[in-house]
DNA sequence: AATTCCTGTCATCGG
DNA sequence: GGCCGATGACAGGAA
């Protein structure tokens, strides 16, 4: 619930950040066309913003524990430099504006074809009966158009709702039995909130047809989908909105559950998937896919860079380039400079544009050197990424090939290797996450808390509850490990179901139980069989019918806790016990003592009775220390792959970095032969590269200057820069 | 017969 | 100081 706060919190703020992008840049295209200054000044206020000064007082702020491995902190932190780095290329790339656009060919697509994770994760329906999406469900709540209609018609229909009944089913079956675990109060909020959905699900799904869909959406005659109207605008309250409902199914477990995936590729229609497949926005079918939201986030921001990318590519205006030399000061290339690059323009612009045609840059250039110019503008690098190369090249005092290509190395093929290979194995881990995508959406996207998060049947729950349980009533079969009753007759059925209910996830760990759950899942009356973990519930009796299951682990399961419970049984018997094993092991200690009392008990009696409590408790208590166990290394496994994933796209992200920052170098290149060949001495001859280059000053100015009086500052410039 | 796995039990520690 | 849960270590049984 922490991680999932977190990444609705950064969410939003994306989201209101593109938001205000996109309002800026629409009003001032309206009347701005060079609207650098402005929009300048307010993208470096959030880019500002998220300096790292900041952010580091941020992480030491804000969860106040060390930077573990798995801690949200870390998981922060890369989000956290992503968004720099996003805020950065913000800064020097416009959004433009078809940014909302695709939002709302998301919503449309959410409206009309229903929810591609809806439809994957629950709906077993073909095409008619869609289920709405969640903002529809949304929307339907709002609109009175949720339970109290459809508790109408669910009388009117009560046979659908009944077939929906039974889907639905064998998941709230599943969330039951972890609530019956004990599943801590963050599992129950998050649970909680998918269980709104399902109920919003459900009451729509009783009521199908046009009354539910949301207002604005239209049902199509021929086709019957929903067909949204007024869809030119969003209203931002409508964007949170939906990015809250899509978070929610984001990362919402059940949804993604083998058993409703199962159900969908078995009934669904795959027309119907093949067109949310064709509407949906990338960012929702990765929803389908059960990705984390870190990936989501991830592909709505390449969705961003792609565009953005192509503008950088399609824009001819050269005042997005920078032209400092004092970028040749470093070779090596990274990300920062971009941003120095950036925040260069709005000072080039200006400063070029009051540039005078007469005055002299040496003295410009003596009183500005790089070293100024780094530490003002916080460049360190770009060297001769924006310097031509032949222009140099004729010139012995800088190397053609130290100024050729300073990217180079950076940009060599090892890189793009690794990144390829990085693709590669992400793609090949993929299908393998999926299968444990469960797993590692319990436990939330951060994954992996070892002992702080736990799983919801994680022991640390199910013993909380247990132990308050037992403390608090005396109920002592709550956690159903509680067997060692020989005294069938005591045992009642409840408590048998409940036994077997037991620590359901458990068969996800042990191979003991290792039935695939999903085959159970259509049968509710195996449900319990399905996650039959019982230790000590299985009756002695041989009248008892055996489970239907059959397996290495169960037999030997069965008869190792038939044999230890009838050893201790067989004791208590010798002894005469006057009560059973269950109440001597599950009885808070306050009533056990009272028991004790109550019967006058031997000395022998006493210390064997003691001695089933101790061995009952722990025994319980080194299964759920297995357990546990077991969880820890599954997080810790979710985690690897989850950080190789985080890796992958960090180099990904990388590679369009550097790519984008060559498509920069060259465009400057090209424009340094522009204006040099324009250049023409007093006589109105062309001046020779060999014998002049362009210098950029610190302010921005561009000065022509002898090749051998570089870095002699007492010789005036032939002429100024022109502006570009 | 050796190995592996599962489970119970004991001892110990810490809350 | 006792209770209780967690956990490492060990043992025993089954496959």
């Amino acid at each position: 619930m922490l991680s999932l706060k977190k990444y609705l919190t950064e969410g939003l703020i994306q989201f209101t950040i593109l938001l205000s992008l996109m309002g800026v840049r629409v009003d001032l295209d309206s009347y701005l066309p060079s609207h650098l200054p402005p929009l300048h000044e307010i993208i470096l206020g959030p880019t500002s913003a998220y300096t790292q000064t900041q952010f580091h007082s941020l992480r030491g702020t804000t969860d106040g524990y060390g930077v573990h491995p798995k801690s949200v902190d870390l998981d922060q932190f890369f989000t956290s430099r992503r968004l720099l780095s996003r805020m950065r290329a913000l800064d020097r790339l416009q959004v433009p504006s078809t940014e909302l656009d695709a939002w709302l060919v998301h919503r449309e697509a959410d409206s009309s074809v229903s929810s591609a994770q809806t439809g994957s994760s629950r709906s077993p329906e073909g095409p008619q009966d869609l289920p709405p999406t969640d903002s529809s469900l949304r929307d339907n709540r709002e609109t009175e158009q949720g339970r109290g209609t459809d508790e109408l018609g669910a009388t009117a229909q009560s046979e659908s709702s009944e077939l929906n009944k039974e889907e639905i089913d064998p998941i709230d079956i599943l969330w039951l039995q972890d609530i019956d675990l004990g599943a801590g109060r963050e599992d129950f909020e998050s649970r909680g909130r998918h269980k709104d959905n399902e109920d919003i699900w459900e009451s729509l799904h009783d009521d199908p047809g046009s009354e539910a869909a949301p207002p604005g959406v239209q049902v199509d005659g021929e086709t019957g989908e929903n067909v949204p109207q007024g869809q030119t605008a969003m209203s931002l309250a409508e964007c949170l909105s939906l990015l809250d409902d899509t978070f929610q199914f984001a990362n919402s477990s059940e949804f993604t559950s083998p058993d409703s995936q199962s159900i969908l590729d078995t009934e669904s229609d795959p027309v119907t998937l093949d067109q949310a497949d064709g509407l949906l926005s990338p960012f929702l079918s990765d929803m389908e896919s059960p990705l984390d939201l870190e990936e989501q986030w991830q592909d709505l921001m390449s969705i961003m860079d792609m565009q953005v990318l192509c503008f950088s590519d399609t824009t001819e205006d050269p005042l997005y380039l920078s032209l400092d030399p004092s970028m040749q000061q470093n070779g090596n290339l990274e990300a920062p400079p971009l941003q120095g690059c950036a925040q260069n323009v709005t000072l080039f612009t200006p400063s070029m544009e009051a540039f005078p045609v007469s005055e002299s840059p040496l003295p410009q250039l003596s009183s500005h050197n790089s070293s100024d110019i780094n530490s003002t503008f916080g460049f360190t690098n770009l060297t001769g990424i924006l310097f031509p190369s032949q222009l140099n090249s004729t010139s012995n005092e800088t190397s053609s090939s130290d100024v050729q290509d300073p990217l180079g190395g950076i940009l060599g093929d090892a890189l793009f290797d690794e990144i390829s290979l990085m693709d590669l194995a992400f793609e090949e881990g993929f299908s393998q996450m999926q299968a444990s995508q469960l797993q590692e959406e319990l436990d939330s996207d951060s994954g992996l808390s070892l002992d702080s998060h736990q799983s919801p049947a994680s022991p640390s729950g199910s013993e909380t509850s247990s132990s308050t349980c037992s403390s608090s009533s005396s109920s002592f079969s709550e956690e159903g490990a509680v067997g060692y009753s020989s005294d069938s007759e005591l045992v009642e059925p409840e408590e048998v179901e409940e036994a077997s209910g037991y620590q359901p996830e458990y068969s996800k760990f042990c191979r003991m139980s290792s039935q695939d759950p999903s085959r159970f899942n259509r049968l509710p009356f195996l449900e319990h069989v399905g996650h039959n973990h019982t230790y000590n519930m299985i009756p002695e009796e041989p009248e008892e019918p055996p489970l239907p299951i059959s397996g290495r682990g169960n037999r030997r399961q069965g008869a190792f806790l038939d044999r230890q419970a009838g050893r201790d049984e067989q004791r208590a018997r010798a002894m005469k016990i006057p009560f059973s094993n269950e109440k001597i092991i599950n009885l808070p200690v306050e009533e056990f003592n009272e028991l004790l009392t109550k019967y006058q008990l031997s000395e022998a009696q006493l210390c064997l009775v003691r001695d089933i409590r101790r061995r009952g408790k722990n025994k319980m208590a080194a299964q759920n220390c297995r357990k546990r166990k077991l969880d820890t290394i599954l997080n810790l496994e979710q985690e690897v792959k989850r950080l190789n994933r985080e890796r992958s796209s960090q180099l990904r992200e990388k590679g369009e970095n550097l790519r984008s920052l060559q498509r920069m170098k060259q465009e400057v290149e090209n424009l340094y032969q522009e204006v040099f060949s324009q250049l023409r001495d007093q006589e109105g001859r062309p001046y020779s590269p060999q014998r002049y280059a362009l210098h950029y000053t610190s302010n921005g100015n561009v000065v022509l200057m002898p090749r051998n009086a570089e870095g002699q500052q007492n010789r005036r410039p032939e002429r100024k820069d022109r502006r570009k």
